[in-house]
DNA sequence: GCGATTCAACTACCCGGGTAGTACTATCGA
DNA sequence: TCGATAGTACTACCCGGGTAGTTGAATCGC
């Protein structure tokens, strides 16, 4: 836990093809990513394994195919992502985080407020029906 | 550059004595992180040539003994770093990553005002000076 | 002057992200 | 049936963070 759930980059783009199909081969993963990152099939093959080994994801077979699923919520490693930054550079204080996104990369509280209503609002709709 | 700018822990850690001295020694770094740390001398030294060789410290010498410097402020690591981040997890948005800490680590505005406020004060201060 | 101490240099690991070639096998299509 | 194809398994790199032992040289203290 924690620190086992922060991810690469590239490990991150596979784990959101999985997230948003709920699961998928190795072959998904790959064609899904060919565009932006053009990598061998082995390699997102080779990936998925240490993924696996790592408790990121977990496969079961489909005839002789694996068939992948995440097995940690984007919630959950954005959360464990932002803490361990948070930590690195703030000692753990996000309200300094927060603080230093505001003052030194510009962020515009109302753009935030905007985005949060947004989010409220969808989540909220979801609760409903 | 940009990612180069990244820092592991460890990198961290011997920074922030750089940062706060303005320079010292293999030394003074391992004392300084003695109690918290407890490596090696080695392990600094070893640590401050790659960081050097990463273009992150630089080193000039006094008898036969190294005097490390920073080459990258606090400030344009906390950027890099917490740009990077927002890169990865929120394809460089970081209005949503204010949002995310907001709505997921329940930091409280409050909070942050009071920080900002702080800083604001302090820094004008600075410049009156 | 000489032994003890203090430096940096060099070398060597481990680990994990990232990348991929090669080998082997099951299965599919003609 | 048999070759092509599709899949995984295995192996092998590179790189950089992290950790440290050993070695060799300069210098300090007696």
């Amino acid at each position: 836990m924690g620190s086992s759930e922060t991810l690469g980059k590239l490990q991150i783009s596979i784990m959101r093809v999985l997230w948003a199909r709920g699961e998928a081969t190795v072959n998904d993963v790959h064609q899904a990513l060919l565009e932006s990152h053009g990598l061998a099939p082995t390699t997102i093959a080779t990936m998925l394994k240490k993924m696996e080994h790592k408790g990121v994801v977990s496969h079961r077979t489909h005839g002789r195919k694996f068939i992948y699923q995440p097995q940690v919520s984007e919630r959950s490693v954005k959360r464990s992502m932002v803490a361990e930054l948070a930590q690195r550079l703030f000692f753990g204080d996000k309200a300094a985080l927060v603080s230093h996104l505001l003052d030194e990369h510009e962020v515009d509280p109302d753009e935030v407020a905007a985005l949060r209503k947004q989010i409220a609002e969808a989540s909220g709709r979801k609760g409903e029906q």
